[in-house]
DNA sequence: ATGAAAGCGCTAACAA
DNA sequence: TTGTTAGCGCTTTCAT
């Protein structure tokens, strides 16, 4: 058995060099003020002995784990992972790593999750819960680090983020449907419940309805899906509605839909409409492929990620809202190039 | 400006309550000496102060960290992001905290990355990497710390893993496909320079074509997309190789040379039979739907994530190459059911 | 430019 | 059952 070599620590170098470990540890934070010899000298030696330093007992030392928490519903949807993506490149590119954290969007799990993020000394944290209830609140303002929510929203801008203008793009959308005559379009949500839902997409096909002169019917409104399955279920009662388009806050329900009105022999886009607003891989495979509100996922993430570098740095933020510009991208759901 | 409460520290419970860290420390830690009413006095004083131990300052003391690393190619990749939630899930039940690191399957990436979590002081790793080079496999080998990979595996079973018999597996499904007659079967990889492809997945299909008594084609292994948009172009080589049958790697491919091959008038699976093997959404998602292999992908990770447990608990494994069942699953993209 | 020394907040022998 | 005392490996004043 070749005997296990022990880590080396900044001790071993500093006694190899005959320097102290003041020294040291000077030249692995890069200060400057260290003869060049001697920088030489324990930089050799660094290499010889493989040091590495230790993570856990610098940041004991210094308060700062260059670590930083990612409290999401759920790596499996692809809004999410990409969202993740972009923060993570950029964490990495900072030297930052990220602790993972599902939460389902349940609330008492994000609380633990924040608390135990705390707990393990983050320096900030990106949150993409789109609900953000009073308990989570009040753990994120208890922090005492930074928190950033990504591609969500708080009331009343009371938390730095960065998403795109949900309201703006869901009226949009919703008006140029109108114009083609639609009377019944359903809007199809996640939950009525959180925030992004309810006081923006539904606000935005509101608004869109009352230029149009529209009385607003509640009925079109569905929020009870979340998965494959339950949007072909949910896809029945849009049909009992004789709905002829539908807004879909995301692809997969959006192709759910899809595929149960042509499964039932309906036609896309001449009898029914649809428009999605992910635009993931789902909306370029389906047939037809789905016209989609274009979010840039990926930047919300990596923008998401480089306001908490700063916030975490101490720099004041000059726009604490950021809304990053969205496309509309028309496919063959829809009638209208 | 309200004062900023400083977090309670173990030696602000200990003056509190009159006792000393190390019996804080043992009620903390669920260490049974220590009298029922002293543990009460300190668990209310925690309460009160609101105590919560900092897990660097323990992690450092202690040597463990209660976090792992996992190291995966892309999160934004379904399959590999329904390992994660597999792995999160189980951390999460044995309190361990993922760190995730994203490689793009680049090797030099993922030395970076196992050395990066080392030095986080990560009790253990999990590693996704379809790839699995000599300069990685030293990294983990000098680790330390164990690894376990999920969803893949190393030459001569080195590393303890958890997967499918993918030899089995793509034998099973192309021996199916021989059996209705067909000549030209194409088998479309991820790339020839991973293992799970060339060792595993070639060779079951190679051994079907021998069984079969047909020369293996190396015109018809197909190997440089691994997107969406680059499978559009490889199903146009596809096509141009008259073949008629397609035994796929990943979902977004497939469906990326259905839906290329429909586009084109082809009629699936009438012109073309199509096996997929991940069995994500993807392939419920397409009309026809596909054909699949059945995977468990979320049991993968959760599995992976549970011998991780063990090993760093230093249990003995009684089985470390662990292949778990996989189900074929008959859809609309093949003929018989 | 370099070193000495005091922690960071906690665990873990070892004593008592 | 409880306390004392070293560390864990590093950063960071403060001297020199």
């Amino acid at each position: 058995m070749a005997e296990q070599k022990k880590n080396a620590t900044i001790y071993d170098v500093a006694e190899k060099v005959g320097v102290s470990l003041a020294t040291v540890s000077r030249v692995v934070n890069g200060n400057d003020n260290v003869r060049q010899s001697t920088r030489d000298k324990v930089l050799k030696a660094i290499d010889e002995l493989g040091y590495q330093p230790n993570a856990v007992a610098r940041g004991l030392a210094s308060k700062k784990t260059t670590t930083i928490g990612v409290v999401m519903p759920d790596v499996t949807n692809v809004f999410y992972s990409e969202l993740t993506r972009g923060v993570d490149d950029i964490a990495q590119m900072y030297q930052y790593d990220a602790l993972l954290t599902n939460t389902d969007d349940d609330q008492d799990r994000a609380v633990t999750a924040i608390k135990n993020l705390l707990t393990k000394q983050v320096d900030g944290i990106i949150y993409m819960g789109t609900k953000l209830s009073a308990p989570v609140m009040a753990m994120i303002q208890s922090a005492g680090v930074p928190v950033v929510l990504a591609g969500s929203v708080a009331e009343n801008e009371a938390l730095p983020s960065v998403n795109i203008d949900y309201v703006t793009a869901f009226e949009t959308v919703t008006t140029k449907l109108l114009a083609r005559g639609h009377q019944r379009i359903a809007l199809v949500l996640g939950s009525r419940d959180r925030a992004i839902d309810q006081d923006f997409r539904l606000v935005g096909y509101q608004r869109a309805l009352q230029e149009a002169g529209i009385d607003y019917d509640d009925q079109l409104v569905f929020a009870k899906a979340r998965t494959y399955e339950a949007g072909q279920l949910q896809a029945a009662d849009l049909m009992a509605q004789d709905v002829t388009a539908v807004v879909a806050y995301d692809d997969e329900i959006a192709v759910s839909i899809l595929n149960y009105y042509q499964d039932h022999g309906y036609k896309v886009p001449e009898d029914l409409e649809i428009v999605t607003s992910n635009n993931t891989n789902f909306s370029i495979v389906s047939r037809p492929e789905l016209s989609s509100i274009n979010q840039p996922k990926y930047d919300i993430g990596a923008v998401a990620m480089r306001m908490l570098t700063k916030l975490m740095n101490g720099e004041e933020l000059t726009d604490t809202q950021i809304k990053l510009p969205y496309t509309l991208i028309s496919r063959g759901s829809t009638r209208t190039k």
